[in-house]
DNA sequence: CGATCCTACCTTTTT
DNA sequence: GGTAGGATCG
């Protein structure tokens, strides 16, 4: 136990202020690396130094990981007492709240949580079931939209009462929206399973529909602390706001500047707004950043200047100039990828660094390969980051189905997934009947499955036995789960099932790769179990498990014992540090990504995702981009990002190699031979290759011959064509690079006759399509 | 019903 | 370029 007074004289001004304030709302603006986790674990202990009990002490945390840091680092300073706080995201901590609420509900307490892509198959079935048109009624679109409608609170009822959402469905061709929206949430009731955004809207509607329940976690949560403010959508906001009522003890921290999660719904008003949301609230900002040089610091206020929707912040630094920022320019993504492992190895050898000094950050995961294959080459040890996580790996996912249909027989989606794998003769047109049957006896299907003899089905014998065995294999998996423990039963299912003798079987490197997953699966539940037994009791630990599972991110399970480069998206980055930073792929169309700069707040989101990226770097950044790099396996030409001439020159350090640049630096040399790297880069991008016909890929020739250009008016074979992003019609060209919302003239569409396409957002494919409306004005 | 080939979509970011 | 679902045939 240290002294707590000791650690507190150690903070600054601006820390120490909201760090001992004690009651009423406060909000914390916190700059970049200005050290407010420090505020937010020390002002835990202070208020526990002050007589508040842990138990009533709720903080909500960006991962599970940041939550067990902060503490056990407050356990250091106040001792024991610290494991009697609630801390965890909102998810994990919300979960747990359900699953002892639940029946107020109508929910198992241990409901199971469907992940994305659970939602996505039952959407799936649900769409084949209702005879829908998949192409219309996509999933992924579905998905998203069910998923904006729950973080919003608009249950299936207030859909159908707001006539502005009906008809916005209706008008984009989607008018069963609501039936979908409905029948996938009764199916998720009826399987007894919650999604991602049922954790918050049920939580929402537990909390408002039963006041005693309120009444009891206001009471229970008298000083409630939110992280990364900014990032909390609408349903979280209400939670915040429902628990916070009655005490007001409100603490909330973020940045506006790093709000990164709009996609998912997080809305920036949550922060803007907090002094109108509570009386008298208290405001602190912290602007010193202790993290990074007075160059990454400046050159990232440099570019967050572009942004017009931010509340008033300067951060600074005392910290040294540092570096300035490098800028390196390759030909191929492969190039990239080299120059990164060579500058790792090179800064590793020169200053003495750990691998883990290290992180490569990208924004989207398909980004990683080529950065991967150039580390492995240098045998440079790394580790990836998100993307495929472990628990979204098929053979890991089908063992976990196994243990969820143990925990919870009403869950579909686990049972549909396992019911025939390994191949036991149950086939879809049975499984489509159980279904039917189900819906109709108002059963889950396990229940169907079970009483399969009682009900009239047209199944024949054979199959029926076979269905029966399934059912006694899992009640028998449910017995042992009443003695054994969670990894013995994990175990004998894996042995059981024939799963693993499935993998064995098919012999390939792969198959091998897929039992080795298991297996580390095992240690991971031995390990968890491990840890139950100091907990009271061991009932209950599979559900348990199963529900980490769920909520862990990649971060959540990184032990960081050992040494490597970190990968990952720069949304994953976000609240970690690096001393040496790659920013890779600055380009535009990828950063920021062409499906982000529509509208001035996609965009401004996009570069609040660089100010974050950037600011990750303690001592050295890098940002590197290429002039062409592999997409969809084709070769694409690529321009720099619009965020790096955003950055005032002065903090920047062009390192790229002469060769580089497809201009021989004539003009550009001075005096002494020296080429002023800045100039070079100010020069017109590289012209991208002549335009030429280009054969069109088998994709994009079935994709033309569906679609019916009026060129043909002239009787000429349509000829347009996409070439490395440019569009390529007959022979000559007259404009080659287009832009959103452009119209392009093309000649040599027919003799002399000219064509017009106008472009929308979007990228190759919609441009495709596009040739549908090519219309002749010439 | 199962295995194999074929196809579409994919690449924005995640709890 | 990779995956996962769908079509097709045995």
């Amino acid at each position: 136990m240290q002294d707590l007074q000791q650690q507190l004289n150690l903070l600054n001004e601006a820390q120490y202020a909201p760090t001992v304030h004690k009651d009423g709302p406060l909000m914390v603006i916190a700059g970049a690396g200005s050290g407010k986790t420090r505020v937010l674990t020390y002002r835990i202990a202070y208020l526990m130094s002050q007589g508040v009990d842990a138990f009533n002490i709720l903080a909500l945390t960006f991962t599970n990981k940041a939550a067990r840091e902060m503490k056990n680092r407050i356990s250091q300073i106040v001792g024991g007492e610290a494991k009697n706080l609630w801390m965890g995201t909102f998810h994990s901590i919300f979960a747990k709240i359900l699953r002892f609420e639940a029946d107020k509900l109508g929910y198992p307490s241990n409901f199971t949580i469907y992940d994305s892509q659970d939602s996505e198959r039952l959407l799936r079935a649900i769409i084949r079931e209702m005879g829908l048109d998949k192409d219309i009624y996509k999933y992924k679109q579905l998905r998203s939209r069910i998923s904006s409608f729950k973080n919003s609170l608009i249950t299936v009822r207030a859909y159908f009462n707001n006539p502005d959402l009906v008809e916005a469905d209706a008008m984009a061709k989607r008018p069963r929206m609501g039936d979908i929206y409905q029948e996938y949430c009764d199916r998720c009731f009826k399987a007894g399973a919650m999604d991602f955004d049922d954790l918050l809207l049920k939580t929402n509607e537990l909390l408002n529909r039963f006041p005693e329940v309120l009444a009891k976690y206001q009471d229970r949560f008298r000083y409630i602390l939110v992280d990364e403010y900014q990032d909390t959508n609408h349903s979280q906001y209400l939670i915040v706001r429902a628990l916070s009522d009655k005490f007001q003890n409100i603490c909330v921290v973020g940045d506006d500047a790093q709000s990164i999660y709009a996609f998912r719904g997080a809305n920036i008003n949550n922060i803007l707004n907090f002094q109108r949301d509570y009386d008298d609230v208290a405001v602190y900002r912290l602007e010193q950043n202790y993290r990074s040089t007075k160059n990454i610091v400046e050159a990232a206020n440099s570019v967050i200047e572009h942004n017009k929707t931010k509340l008033d912040k300067v951060v600074w630094t005392a910290n040294e100039d540092g570096n300035k920022i490098k800028v390196h320019r390759s030909i191929t993504d492969g190039e990239e990828g080299r120059f990164v492992a060579s500058s790792i190895f090179e800064n590793k050898m020169q200053q003495q660094l750990m691998n883990g000094d290290f992180a490569v950050l990208y924004r989207t995961n398909a980004q990683s390969r080529a950065i991967e294959d150039a580390l492995r080459k240098r045998d440079i040890p790394y580790r990836i980051y998100g993307g495929l996580s472990f628990y979204q790996r098929k053979e890991i996912k089908d063992v976990l189905a196994y243990l969820r249909l143990v925990v919870n027989p009403k869950d579909e989606e686990s049972l549909k997934r396992v019911i025939n794998y390994p191949a036991r003769g149950i086939g879809q047109s049975t499984v489509d009947k159980l279904v039917v049957a189900a819906k109709h006896y108002g059963r889950s299907i396990f229940e169907v499955m079970a009483n399969i003899d009682r009900i009239d089905l047209k199944i024949n014998s054979g199959t029926k036995t076979k269905l029966s065995n399934f059912v006694t294999m899992i009640q028998s998996f449910q017995i042992m789960n009443e003695g054994a423990n969670a990894f013995e039963l994990t175990e004998h299912v894996t042995k059981k099932t024939g799963l693993v003798q499935e993998l064995k079987k098919d012999g390939t490197p792969e198959g091998v790769a897929r039992i080795e997953n298991i297996e580390e699966l095992l240690n991971g539940i031995k390990d968890f179990v491990e840890g139950q037994k100091e907990v009271a009791d061991a009932t209950g630990a599979l559900t348990e498990f199963l529900e980490d599972v769920a909520l862990a991110t990649d971060l959540d399970n990184d032990k960081g014992d050992d040494d490597r480069v970190a990968l990952m998206t720069i949304h994953l980055a976000k609240g970690l540090e690096f001393p040496y930073v790659y920013i890779v792929g600055m380009e535009e169309d990828l950063f920021p990504s062409a499906m982000s700069m529509n509208t001035r707040s996609e965009l401004e989101e996009e570069r609040r995702l660089f100010y974050v990226a950037l600011t990750r770097a303690e001592k050295q950044a890098y940002l590197t981009y290429t002039q062409s790099r592999y997409r969809w396996g084709k070769l694409i030409d690529a321009e720099p990002s619009r965020f790096i001439e955003e950055i005032d020159d002065q903090y920047l350090d062009h390192i790229t190699p002469v060769e580089n640049y497809r201009f021989k630096p004539m003009i550009d040399t001075d005096i002494f031979g020296e080429v002023d790297k800045s100039k070079l880069r100010l020069k017109k991008p590289v012209p991208s290759a002549p335009p030429k016909i280009g054969k069109p890929t088998p994709d994009q020739l079935r994709k033309l011959r569906k679609l019916k250009p009026t060129t043909e008016a002239n009787g000429n074979e349509p000829s347009a064509n996409l070439f490395n992003n440019e569009l390529v019609a007959g022979n000559k060209v007259e404009h080659t690079r287009f832009g959103i919302g452009e119209v392009l003239k093309i000649d040599g569409v027919g003799n002399d006759k000219k064509a017009e396409i106008r472009f929308e957002a979007g990228g190759i494919k919609k441009l495709l399509l596009r040739f549908a409306k090519l219309k002749v004005i010439g």
